[in-house]
RNA sequence: GGGUCGAUAGCUCAAUGGUAGAGCAGCGUCCUUUUAAGUCGUUGGUUCUGGGUUCGAAUCCCAGUCGACCCA
């Protein structure tokens, strides 16, 4: 008898066997597909026939109808219940689960000889009618099956399913098979991006992509990764935003575009920060932020009705039940900040005693202030440890100060607040709005300004563009990871990311 | 980057200095409508890695690897 993977090894049977087989399943579902292989059949099939997904099948079944309506289904064991001459079974494919009955005298001796050594992950295909068994459960009556992909490995533990946080991320795909909620949230994400995408085709928006690759890595303040082309002997940027290039796109008659893509930036991982994430940029031509707000609303609208099924979702940190539904508040940036602080502390913006003011507030309100902080960086502590994490329903923060953003349009009556909203839900922030800078002048002097403080490159190609004239223009950017967050209830960004960064292992 | 916690059978978990165990999975048996199916029997361990303390280490100490959480 066989006993281990090492056994095969010295009967140098099979050359490639991982080396990190040590347990015995291994070996016996090895010994299993060679004796098929032997017997001249195929462990690894090139197709199979698939009528229905398991959902599909048991929407087909006809009640009291047993036995009448013909299936073909195809997915991976997942529950085997072995009743000596009969078995029920449990397949899983994209729709989820459904039970299989297969009853020795229907399918042959043989062929029952055969389905008594698959194993549990095995892949199959099956064919023959539904009907109800005696405790009401849909279930396809086997006439002919095929094991058209051999598992060498044994799944997870079906019921506590796979819980080692590292493997359920490294081995995404077991989590997948084992977790019904992970499969959930997941493809929960899916619809949410199919869904956004339908609202902006919907409302004309083209559907672009620009470079990941750049020389200039702009449109927002990050560290970007670097990398190397070869054959140009050069360095190139990760993009850190999709921003610069949808706006060249806007100067090339382009009036409504937008980009779902990757950004990368090289920062800290945390529960909630991946270095690598997913961002909606949406541009719009003769519109402004105002315009922008319509635009999300609409989103949410759409998401709520194809995706969510409600418009009210409960918010999983604060238990709060969000009102997609209700009036989302507009207030502004300062207004918030003087409620907070307990006097108007607005009204020493741009007078010598601002600096003096913010910063005792801001420690009167228990935080602290680092000496290099800009006046406005102190301000905006204030704002993001005490007025954003309050601020659970709907609401456009709007007109932040200047400094927050170089992109955004000044505001005609006061030059120092910028003509913007930042849209919170459930305490975070999901998406920023602005009328955009389409003066080139003033462009150039706020990149100026930045480029000063931070160290970074202009893009100076881009301010060309704008010397070419762009149409005045409402842009948002939507974070899609923490959209998925905040809809799914996830308690990390890496719930949402089908394969969150980790740190690579050992080469092997 | 700093702090705290964790890593034991394929998976989920026990074992607080004295013989490494259980459930599921696996293997062998019984069972033709099961629902975490049931039944009888049974295999399986580099206790993350490397050092140290000790008569004796999964357990205590040091270093490292990987992960989780908190902070920056």
């Amino acid at each position: 008898m066989l006993r281990r993977a090492g056994d095969l090894i010295l009967r140098g049977s099979m050359s490639d066997i991982p080396q990190d087989i040590t347990h015995d399943q291994y070996a016996v579902r090895l010994k299993k597909l060679q004796d098929m292989r032997a017997a001249g059949a195929d462990p690894f099939r090139a197709n199979c026939e698939q009528t229905h997904f398991s959902g599909e099948a048991l929407a087909a079944y006809v009640e009291g109808q047993d036995y009448t309506v013909p299936v073909k289904v195809a997915g991976r064991l997942v529950v085997i219940r072995d009743m000596g001459k009969s078995q029920f079974v449990k397949i899983l494919d994209q729709q989820g689960q459904i039970q299989l009955y297969l009853k020795k005298d229907l399918v042959g001796d043989e062929a029952y000889a055969a389905f008594k050594k698959l194993d549990l992950g095995d892949i199959i295909g099956a064919e023959g009618t539904l009907f109800k068994t005696k405790s009401g459960e849909i279930t396809v009556k086997v006439d002919r099956y095929t094991l058209v992909s051999k598992a060498l490995r044994p799944l997870p533990e079906k019921w506590h399913g796979l819980t080692d946080a590292e493997q359920v991320y490294r081995q995404r795909y077991l989590d997948l098979i084992v977790n019904p909620e992970s499969r959930a949230r997941l493809m929960l994400r899916s619809k949410i991006v199919a869904s956004i995408r339908a609202t902006l085709a919907g409302r004309k928006f083209l559907e672009v992509e620009t470079p990941v690759l750049e020389g200039v890595a702009g449109g927002a303040a990050a560290r970007p990764f670097v990398t190397h082309h070869n054959a140009l002997g050069t360095d190139f940027f990760l993009r850190i935003a999709l921003e610069l290039r949808l706006k060249r796109l806007l100067v090339g008659g382009y009036d409504r575009v937008f980009e779902i893509g990757r950004i990368f930036r090289n920062e800290g991982i945390s529960r909630k920060h991946n270095p690598e994430f997913t961002m909606l940029e949406v541009y719009q031509a003769y519109s402004d932020f105002h315009g922008m707000m319509d635009l999300i609303k609409a989103i949410f609208a759409d998401l709520c009705r194809d995706v969510i099924g409600s418009t009210t979702i409960k918010h999983a940190a604060s238990g709060q039940m969000i009102d997609f539904a209700g009036e989302w508040k507009t207030v502004r940036y300062f207004t918030l900040i003087d409620e907070a602080v307990g006097f108007n502390l607005s009204a020493h913006r741009g007078k010598p005693d601002y600096r003096e003011k913010a910063v005792e507030a801001c420690r009167k309100l228990g935080l602290e202030v680092h000496d290099g902080w800009e006046t406005y960086e102190v301000v905006n502590e204030i704002f993001g440890k005490k007025i954003e994490p309050t601020l659970i329903q709907p609401t456009f923060v709007t007109h932040l100060p200047k400094e927050l953003c170089p992109l955004a349009k000044l505001n005609a009556d006061d030059a120092g607040l910028i003509d913007v909203f930042e849209l919170i839900i459930g305490g975070m922030e999901v998406a920023p709005a602005y009328s955009e800078q389409n003066d080139p002048f003033v462009q150039r002097e706020m990149f100026e300004k930045q480029v000063g403080e931070e160290t970074q490159k202009m893009d100076t190609d881009f301010l060309l563009a704008l010397e070419h004239g762009m149409p005045p223009a409402g842009g948002m950017g939507v974070g899609i990871d923490r959209l998925c967050i905040l809809l799914t209830g996830a308690e990390s960004i890496r719930d949402v990311i089908l394969f969150p960064s980790l740190r690579p292992t050992e080469a092997k």
